[in-house]
DNA sequence: ATGTCTTTGTTAAAAAATTAAACAAGTTTT
DNA sequence: AAAACTTGTTTAATTTTTTAACAAAGACAT
């Protein structure tokens, strides 16, 4: 085991992947594998995955490897994943819609509980087999039922009321899809950002300083 | 000017948040800013945002500070979203959907030329203008309208072999939606994701963090 | 015009993260 | 019982990223 010094951006957001090749090779029916095997499949260096999985506990066993359905659950454990904490999101559009049925949230340790818009011809409608809300309930709805997390599918001149408003019903995350940077505006609430149109540009950098793509 | 050296990954995936915070400051009038004060407003340092456009050149003035809409320009340029490439689309399910109609391609240097789909039931409707082709249309599709990029909203089962394909017919970069990882498959192939999965398992494991959520 | 103030571009230093190497200790295999 | 593996861990080296520092040059005020 390790002391629990604080452990590195960087490696919190490898262990998703590992896990997601653990469940794959779990899934193959594979039993066991050596941090050699594991990086020569996953692109990296063995001594990068040891090094990541020390920073949480000896999982492996020498001469052995690791077991690939015990470390997947010990993943599983340290990302939290296990536990399900509740979730609402908020604008239920296009993206909203999309996020709402196309994610497990069961298997990613949250629990989608309420989807919320303002607009009357969403209101009433069903996405996931739930009801979309009325904004209007939202407050009450946080005081009975209490949701962890929010997810933030609307415009992204509506984001900064909502999250504020949100943090003081109790939020202590939010999984953010607006353009609007959310990140070092509130003490002690987690900012996780899904921000598309960036992902987009830094691609089109990418396209266009192809050596290929010389077309003036 | 600076010589063409390697810009790193994070100083390129920083350029569209300058871009976002330039287009609000152009928006609101404001016609010059001091790297010192865009760091205040965008919670980094200035020493930051002067090396990160002196990777490209010097768009600033002693004295004065960086004139907006120039810089904004600027960024503008270095991203290559004044160009248009031409992309399509892959899997034109409830994410495709939202992702087609949701995102402005056009202001992040892209042209949607083309959805496909193999579900009988979705090839033909309309998305956002566009009607929805046949995958089975698709060799010849890319054959004579050439597309650059190819985005992927596929499920992660379909992902290799599609991914594949598109290269043989031209593809030089993916958006890819799906679990699946591209990384590393092929040479002179730009690949952006956006694992939402991930991102969601991140957000899982910051709040199982906090220090408040201790209820075991 | 002159002097002060601001702020850049750039260089140098510091910090952080990654990679690599090495090895005792325990496991498996032969 | 010996040989071959492979981990957890340490240490060091390398690379990358961030921060600090400052001369030089333009802006601004008087």
């Amino acid at each position: 085991m390790k002391n629990n010094a604080q452990v590195s951006v960087p490696v919190i957001k490898r262990l998703p992947r590992y896990h997601r090749y653990l469940e794959e090779l779990k899934n193959m029916g594979v039993v066991r594998i050596s941090s050699k095997e594991l990086s020569i499949r996953m692109g990296l260096t063995a001594s990068q995955i040891r090094q990541d999985l020390n920073c949480f506990g000896g999982f492996g066993q020498q001469g052995y490897g690791y077991n690939i359905e015990q470390l997947y659950n010990e993943i599983g454990i340290i990302l939290g994943i296990n536990k399900r904490s509740k979730a609402i999101m908020i604008g239920a559009g296009n993206l909203g819609h999309a996020i709402a049925t196309h994610l497990h949230f069961e298997n990613r340790g949250f629990d989608l509980i309420g989807i919320f818009d303002n607009n009357k011809n969403v209101i009433g409608t069903e996405i996931g087999g739930k009801t979309v809300l009325d904004s209007a309930e939202l407050e009450e709805f946080c005081k009975t039922e209490k949701p962890v997390v929010a997810i933030l599918c609307i415009p992204a001149e509506y984001a900064a009321e909502n999250a504020d408003k949100l943090v003081g019903l109790g939020i202590k995350g939010f999984w953010n899809f607006t353009q609007y940077d959310l990140m070092h505006r509130y003490e002690g609430v987690a900012v996780e950002n899904v921000h598309l149109g960036d992902s987009l540009m830094t691609l089109c950098y990418q396209i266009n300083k192809l050596p290929d793509n010389n077309e003036v």
